[in-house]
DNA sequence: TATTGTTATACTCTATAACTATA
DNA sequence: TATAGTTATAGAGTATAACAATA
């Protein structure tokens, strides 16, 4: 029986997956580290902007750092005066994050910035190309979804 | 004048490709550990496979590890007697760095074990669509190397 | 003097699991 | 008993810069 990743067109198109995201971290970590945020911060920050702020829990689903690594996190962000903590009203459990005044203008700042970034490099695509990409990797990212969760 | 950031397509594009990222790490790291190897060092046994060895400039170039974190990768490596050091004839400043037969075997049972379960993802994709994404990552992966050297 | 790789430092993230307090 | 988040632990990667040996 034939394996299952001898697909034709399996092994290029996994090469150039991993060797694009790897190229996408490192354009947008080293872009990022200038910020003063390490990348999972600037993702905190990010998924807080624009929000009145959530629990642990959300934004923890959104960024997908596991609960212990985002304590840490959020400790160093909120040392920081970036992020506050306060307990829930309803559930005690929780805990409510939102961006202070502070991490606002560096959401403000940062979020543009690095986008602006981002820009640079799919400036160099024809507006079909992005297109056609974003609907292959929809598709891929439902497909990798549905394997970690089955 | 228009931000360049808002170029039609821009923005969730990059989205698709910020999760489509994380997605894959998630799902690709999650399987790397069961091998017992963490994802850089998967990754320097990947390059070393089927390979007589190389240097680790060479090898910090096709991994993107830079030397500092690279030395310490190869330690946990060479510990577990996975590769060997030895100082390059030709030029002593050089350490060529190359699989054992260990690191052979681990290699041998990794490697196809990973492609495996990222084929599982990749399945789910027709082959035209696999086609259409792996030119759209060749060209945007081009476009981060391009900028970031810039 | 330039290059290759190692060492040193300090920090951040990571996985994992036990724990606390609420519900 | 289950859940939300914290704490604890141990390890691994990271950036950065100084350093040794060699070219």
């Amino acid at each position: 029986m034939k394996l299952v990743y001898e697909k034709p067109g399996f092994l290029p198109a996994l090469r150039e997956l991993v060797r694009c995201n790897q190229a996408f971290e490192r354009f947008s970590a080293t872009h990022v580290r200038t910020l003063e945020l390490t990348p999972p911060q600037f993702d905190v920050i990010a998924t807080l902007g624009n929000t009145t702020g959530m629990t642990c829990g959300e934004l923890g689903e959104k960024t997908l750092i596991t609960k212990g690594t985002l304590t840490g996190v959020l400790d160093r962000l909120e040392e920081r005066k970036l992020v506050s903590r306060r307990a829930d009203i309803t559930d005690a459990r929780r805990t409510h994050i939102a961006l202070t005044t502070l991490g606002e203008q560096m959401f403000a700042r940062a979020f543009p910035a690095h986008l602006h970034h981002l820009s640079r490099a799919f400036d160099r695509l024809p507006p079909e190309q992005l297109k056609a990409m974003l609907s292959a990797l929809a598709e891929l990212r439902g497909a990798f979804e549905k394997e970690l969760a089955a």
